[in-house]
DNA sequence: ATTATCTATAGATCTATAGATAATGC
DNA sequence: ATTATCTATAGATCTATAGATAATGC
């Protein structure tokens, strides 16, 4: 008797009955709410009630999906590190072998930008959150320092040897995951966002490192290789 | 009959007297409280009563300073950009009789980073809080447009052919702002903190738009010289 | 008289638990 | 029988207004 998947039709009907019609299951549906709400108002600012509302169900129902308010957000922080974490391992084990640091460097920031920016509701301005200090969600930003160190490795070694000796490679790792989350402010200012931003932004990581046009151009191109053949493994 | 200078003396003593021994007056008292209040918990979640108790009176006290919580925020906002827009018309104006686009921009990015290590509280957090959407603070925002337009026309003006052929003046602005806000980050995850930070995030800012270290070197040696005019001047 | 607090309190939330109910699944 | 909702409701806030009070200022 495992736990049958979802299928959005037992249980009592829905006082909104029209709102049922989604693909999504209810959990589902909360989530996606909830990251609208909290991307907006933030999540002290989003009641529990609103985010019922959004859904089309009572206030209370949301506990039978999750435990509390808490349990919302820290499910959408992890769904939304998971696809860079799993990308990011697959890409550094292919350094420096298959590819060179700025090249993996290179997948790695346009990578990022491109789900920051494809994300439904800007997620990534829930990283924002002051709430998020709380250690409740310690599990996600232990996540993300792990993510930042890698930032930092690759950095440090795709650097020139000026950059290298001034900024320590941590600084190098918050820099870059910086210039990556940009995309995050843009979407955040509603201004026109086009897919050419992700390489924009990618560039920008390997010019502040201290590379030249040329070699910018040349991890550009390892990039777009190993990023489809990292895309596969996954 | 102007308004007295507030004396911290009149009025009926607080109950837990001993909060008033302070060289702050109450409004200021409640402006510190709430700004480390917010920087941590954010605004919505931050209460009244939580910004009280920190200052020591009772929380209905609080409206005879402020007609509500959204405008000790306001303020708090309106006061931290202030320094900021001063230094920048000074500087700008100083373009490029005085001093070079680079070197403006150098002064610029590392008076930011200086002022935003240096706030009480880590203000600068409170830029990210998702209620400062709210129409209500479109001034604060204004002013935050018009330093990002100052750093797109600064940057785009320094920046090598290449980069000013790829990225806008406005894409410029953004990143540059983003690059100097890092330091609300570094601050956030407690990392020990240097001076030499803002020197090297103004260098970060000349580097993404494709200075050479030669070049940052020069900009960075014509900033000390009209940063220390430009603070006299104000 | 003016100032800056206090106490009292209204009215609106907000989160979460308990238990009932109306579907489907077997 | 299981699932996913519902209604009812407790108890804890939270913001803000009204009016009293205890200082200083003149």
């Amino acid at each position: 008797m495992t736990s049958a998947p979802p299928t959005n039709k037992a249980g009592r009907p829905r006082a909104n009955n029209d709102s049922r019609r989604s693909s999504l299951t209810s959990r589902e549906q909360i989530l996606d709410a909830a990251a609208a709400l909290f991307a907006e108002a933030g999540f002290s600012g989003t009641s529990t009630r609103a985010i019922a509302d959004r859904v089309g169900i009572r206030q209370q129902s949301l506990y039978y999906h999750f435990a509390g308010k808490d349990e919302i957000l820290a499910e959408l922080l992890s769904g939304s590190v998971r696809p860079s974490i799993e990308f990011v391992s697959d890409i550094e084990a292919r350094v420096p072998g298959e590819i060179s640091p700025a090249g993996a460097l290179f997948a790695l920031a346009s990578m990022d930008a491109r789900t920051l920016r494809n994300t439904p509701h800007n997620i990534g301005t829930l990283y924002l959150l002051p709430e998020i200090q709380d250690p409740r969600y310690d599990a996600f930003r232990n996540q993300r320092i792990a993510l930042r160190a890698i930032y930092g490795r690759l950095g440090a070694a795709a650097a020139v040897a000026d950059v290298r000796a001034t900024v320590s490679e941590d600084r190098i790792g918050v820099l870059l995951i910086q210039l990556a989350e940009v995309v995050i402010q843009l979407r955040r200012d509603e201004e026109s966002e086009s897919a050419d931003d992700d390489q924009t932004i990618a560039a920008s990581c390997l010019r502040v490192l201290g590379l030249s046009a040329a070699q910018i151009g040349a991890a550009r191109d390892e990039a777009g290789a190993v990023t489809a053949a990292a895309l596969l493994a996954l």
